[in-house]
DNA sequence: TAAAGATACGGAACGTTGTTCCGCTTGGCA
DNA sequence: TGCCAAGCGGAACAACGTTCCGTATCTTTA
């Protein structure tokens, strides 16, 4: 949160200038190569795409995970900073709370594979996936409480387990043209529906 | 596809008596696996603990998919099956569909990555999935028709989609305390309900 | 039973990935 | 200008799926 604010103060600091544009053509060459062949797509092609070698790359981001959080971390601060202005602005919790989903679904379907990368058991994207947790589950479970405490959900659905499920719902959203994941997370957030207070 | 299959007259010419023997072997060492290091183990893996080269695997079952649907083959078909009856014995339409929806669930979070690789876009599982497809999503379909047609439920909602959001809902369901795919299961079809029968 | 031919086997080898390592280059400073 | 650490490129390594082919084994036939 502090080595690439360069808002307050303009010292050349630490870095180098050569890594610091290297870092810069990296992460713009990332965000071509995940447009174009998807989050997935073999580092090689992005050192390729930027001129770098592979050693570049890892020096920057020592993982795919940071390299792909450092691309898509303005969107989702976005999308969590999103939240409470709809809590204020929507004509109920649940439709705050369904408006939110909404955007996490755009997100997510329009980064070709990263839906299915966020849910990867493989242990290199564990950073990944604890970014996305940190940022967007409190988000969410302050959406969900409000929508609960209105009467308007079950209270028993936690909000981990909420996104999860629908991250793992726009899996493949893409190349499948007969899925429609946006469907199915509207009949999911249906569910939430409390049944009715009698 | 001449040599191979002389359908009319004499029987199929059958296998050399170790080729049968070593198909049997692979897949137990292969069911072995998948209950051990899931359904993504390595092929080498398999091979060794069937005592077998990576010759003989390829050549039994040509892609790693063939392999996976010979283990669960069994299974899928109990399951297509399991269909009608359900509907023949549940209160009603919807309940049924429910029940079935449940022995899809536990079969898929049973399998160690299995939901994941059954959504896989690696070309290589497409046998795979058209052959879960093919077998499953028709039956899925008269319990869907059913419950329409009852009017317990929309009747906007296809098949083939919701078999797709109820296996990417078992995603990662092992190995992840923290996510429930059945609630989350449970709450999709929740959401199928008709909001008012008429 | 023995030879011939078909069939199947083992595992080395290939191509593709992620990741690490190390000798060389170069920017920043005195 | 010259030093030297920060930084770089890409070869090298490991793990994987898959293919290939020389060899071994089974089956058939004389």
């Amino acid at each position: 949160m502090n080595d690439s604010d360069e808002g307050a103060g303009r010292t050349a600091r630490s870095k180098r200038a050569d890594a610091r544009r290297n870092e810069e053509t990296l992460l713009e060459a990332a965000a071509a190569v995940f447009v174009a062949s998807g989050v997935e797509a073999p580092v090689r092609d992005i050192a390729a795409k930027a001129g770098v070698g592979m050693g570049t790359i890892y020096r920057h981001f020592p993982t795919r995970a940071d390299l792909i959080i450092a691309v898509y971390r303005h969107q989702v601060e976005a999308l969590a900073e999103a939240g409470p202005g709809l809590l204020a602005t929507s004509p109920t919790p649940h439709a705050a709370l369904g408006r939110w989903i909404d955007l996490f679904v755009d997100f997510l379907v329009t980064k070709h594979g990263l839906a299915a990368v966020l849910r990867s058991d493989d242990a290199g994207f564990d950073t990944l996936h604890a970014y996305f947790i940190d940022r967007l589950v409190p988000v969410c479970a302050q959406l969900l409480e409000a929508a609960a405490d209105a009467g308007e959900i079950r209270s028993d659905v936690d909000a981990y387990g909420l996104m999860r499920g629908v991250g793992n719902l726009c899996i493949g959203a893409d190349h499948d043209p007969r899925y429609d994941a946006r469907r199915m997370v509207e009949l999911l957030v249906a569910g939430l529906r409390q049944s009715r207070p009698t």
